[in-house]
DNA sequence: TCAAAAGTGTTCGGGCTACACCCATGC
DNA sequence: GCATGGGTGTAGCCCGAACACTTTTGA
């Protein structure tokens, strides 16, 4: 209660360091790919993680996010929620670790990410080749997603994970693979065309059969649409 | 991420207390009440706010949780829920608290909560007339509130804060208050003829007119209901 | 020219909403 | 006995699910 301990137990108040760690979706070639970066040092030395950095004294959690989120993809602005907060006593091998996860919308193709400091790697996973992950990482990667899929199916989030022009089969990939289910092409495309954000431009996608027409987004009405479901 | 920190940008790591405020709900007299107490100390002495504790070296955030309930009404095994984790540097006037929010839903007619360390007193207060709160608790509560309505409209939690017998309009008040609407009578007593874990009693409620039949719940299917839509 | 993907409407069923009358009990 | 709340069924609406053929374009 953000007070004095109470007195009929005694408890030594923990000293933990207190990270935000993330969870970067991204979309690429008709997959979802989450953003590992693989430690330089120990422990879990050699280990896939997620990238994550600890809490400034002067910082708030999600500042501590987005800056990781910065250093490591050089991208602002993105979409960003808190999902859990996780603080097992042993859940680092070392020193007593909080960790506070967010999941992050990036767009891959606008960002080039760096490893950097005690990192000897970064890449872009399909989900489903990301391997056994370090700490208890895997099960931040799962609750991440679980709450990604429960977000998509009420807010339109897809189209931040979507280059600026896009095709609505395009569109409708990145549901089907966040989701993790086929869906059906007219009834989805009914859905998308409710959407007083999606914009029809004049183009089309060259070199695909069909010819599909290209969409933008309305950047603000979909800002307004977003903020109303929050 | 568990790790050292970055080194591209110079961060002190904040060495910050960590705790866990409990929204804590019960439902009495026809109406959604919420357990604050008053702080006896300062900062923020003479104010109510939510009740909550400082997380201990060898203890999980949940576990600090359960421990302030056990301590505050002196109930165990309760339905308990992360919220969020809330860490501006300045939401403490006098060093940086970081805390991590639960709901709990409650019986309050099984528990007398009882004032105890820093505090002068413990009190259900309906919903509609919780004044101010200390630190940012009416933002705690708030969001508490909103995760518990978005909750019950999936999942039948109600039942947590009914006693062992209740009449269908007393559960169809208990979802009223929570969700701040009034919902229509057949409708609602149809959804519940759905629910395998409801059990119609050979009794009914004395002292009402109508005579009413008294419900209650298989808990073992209850639960089950509860870990399907987790 | 043919193979592949884009594009397009209608039907069906389930769940939610709205609505009115009779019955049991307390006072 | 009468006022209050308990108990019950049906019809419309909206949304999501299922489903097949024509058009466009690349190869």
């Amino acid at each position: 209660m953000d007070g004095p301990l109470d007195t009929r137990v005694t408890v030594r108040s923990a000293a933990a360091t207190h990270t935000a760690d993330c969870v970067v979706f991204g979309y690429a070639e008709g997959e979802l790919r989450v953003l590992l970066v693989r430690r330089a040092v120990e422990p879990f030395l050699g280990h896939w993680v997620l990238p994550g950095g600890a809490m400034a004294e002067t910082e708030r959690l999600e500042e501590t996010a987005r800056r990781v989120l910065l250093e490591l993809v050089g991208v602002r602005n993105l979409y960003l929620q808190q999902v859990a907060t996780y603080s097992a006593p042993d859940r680092h091998p070392v020193r007593r670790v909080v960790t506070t996860s967010y999941y992050a919308l990036v767009r891959p193709e606008q960002h080039q990410p760096t490893a950097l400091g005690y990192l000897s790697e970064v890449r872009w996973f399909p989900l489903s080749e990301v391997p056994p992950l370090g700490f208890d990482h895997s099960t931040l990667l799962a609750d991440a997603h679980a709450r990604l899929i429960l977000h998509l199916r009420t807010r339109p989030l897809a189209f931040d994970l979507l280059p600026e022009r896009f095709t609505l089969t395009e569109a409708q990939g990145v549901y089907e693979e966040i989701l993790g289910e086929g869906l059906d092409r007219r009834n989805f495309r009914r859905k998308l065309q409710t959407y007083d954000f999606l914009i029809e431009t004049e183009e089309k996608r060259r070199g695909v059969r069909g010819g599909p027409v290209l969409y933008r987004v309305h950047v603000d009405r979909l800002r307004a649409q977003l903020q109303k479901n929050t």
